[in-house]
DNA sequence: TTCTTTTTATGGCGGCCACTCAAAAAAAAC
DNA sequence: GTTTTTTTTGAGTGGCCGCCATAAAAAGAA
């Protein structure tokens, strides 16, 4: 009946992702979101709205994306704890990695940080998706409590929040200056702050 | 022999790096710094030369500021490990106080993660400026080690960069809209980790 | 071909951006 | 009071911001 569109849209939501993970929201223009995207204005419009609604289906995309990559991780382990240290070392080693992906920081805590104060409905969702992601570390501590791996008298939330934590606190980190083998100690050293809460046997 | 300011340029400098703390460099115009300082374009450019130069040098005021906090708290402390566990947990409290510093997360890490690939000299400069911090946080644990709380076996730099991780992670998980429990019990986790370097005796 | 529908390219909207400058105002020196 | 020197003022700079209207172009359906 009409004109297929020539751009995909998940295609473009990718590269929109790539962008303002790179250079934060208010670090990227529309112009180049253009270029990013390879699309005109009006294309960008009618698929996406605004800035501000392309911004918040990146940061979702993102997020579900970490989500698989999390999950998908989590698979090839039968000790949750195991898959969590190693979770760690594996961001420890991604981030080390020679320049591929557009940012080292998440994304999500960029957006944190940058809309904090400036853009309340950005805020707001990385605020709830946080709040997602601290149960889902949740739901996975208790696994791992069930199965025997932690102290029947840990709080998983708590120790949800912990990981959090140093998560934000590692990723963070490797946006500075740091050398590969540094990076990979950190991953490695927070990692081992998980075996204090380990079932003794 | 001639005029004399009207306005105290320390005083000034002091409301800038609470508005470029509050919003970052990206979020705050200069048409708010204007507002903040309560002085009229002209004068700010005059006094600062630039809207860069003025947030590098309030960046750089915000770091002496947490030096000196930091060693100011350290000086109530004969034991270094008691005194940075208490610090982290200090900071914690601080940061689920009411409202009264302008943000959570640490200014030098809001910084770093915005600057990144977004504005090179910004971002130079808060990762010398988290450069000369790490060394200040091994400098106090090599003495630490000195004064035996430490295993002698202890990495007193990549300690350091685990407790600068762990602070940045704190300070981010801040901006998060958790309660002043949550937070603390945050704090007193990170500080805990520091008891599995500490020497048997 | 003709009709629809949608994407393109383009130019431009009002507004805010960081920044400048000339003139007015203010305070010390004499 | 006059001069000298500096600060303050605020309108104004060009330029980019996010966004939109228009119209030409493209591609299926009939």
């Amino acid at each position: 009946m009409s004109r297929p569109p020539s751009y995909d849209r998940e295609t473009a939501l990718e590269k929109a992702v790539g962008l303002f993970w790179h250079k934060g929201y208010h670090g990227s223009s529309m112009k180049q979101v253009e270029q990013a995207l390879d699309m005109r204005p009006g294309s960008i419009y009618a698929a996406f709205g605004s800035k501000d609604e392309l911004f918040s289906e990146a940061l979702a995309r993102y997020t579900k994306e970490a989500g698989e990559d999390l999950a998908s991780h989590m698979a090839g382990y039968a000790s949750v704890i195991e898959g969590l240290q190693s979770f760690l070392q594996k961001i420890a080693r991604d981030c080390s990695a020679s320049e591929q992906a557009p940012a080292r920081a998440c994304m999500i805590v960029k957006t944190l940080l940058e809309a904090n104060n400036t853009h309340g409905a950005l805020y707001a969702q990385a605020n709830s998706v946080l709040s997602a992601i601290e149960d889902a570390f949740t739901a996975l501590l208790e696994k791992a409590q069930r199965q025997g791996e932690l102290t029947p008298r840990t709080d998983c939330r708590r120790l949800a929040r912990l990981l959090q934590g140093q998560l934000m606190g590692l990723r963070s980190m490797a946006e500075r200056n740091l050398s590969a083998t540094e990076l990979e100690q950190l991953g490695q050293d927070m990692s081992a702050v998980l075996e204090r809460y380990r079932a003794e046997n």
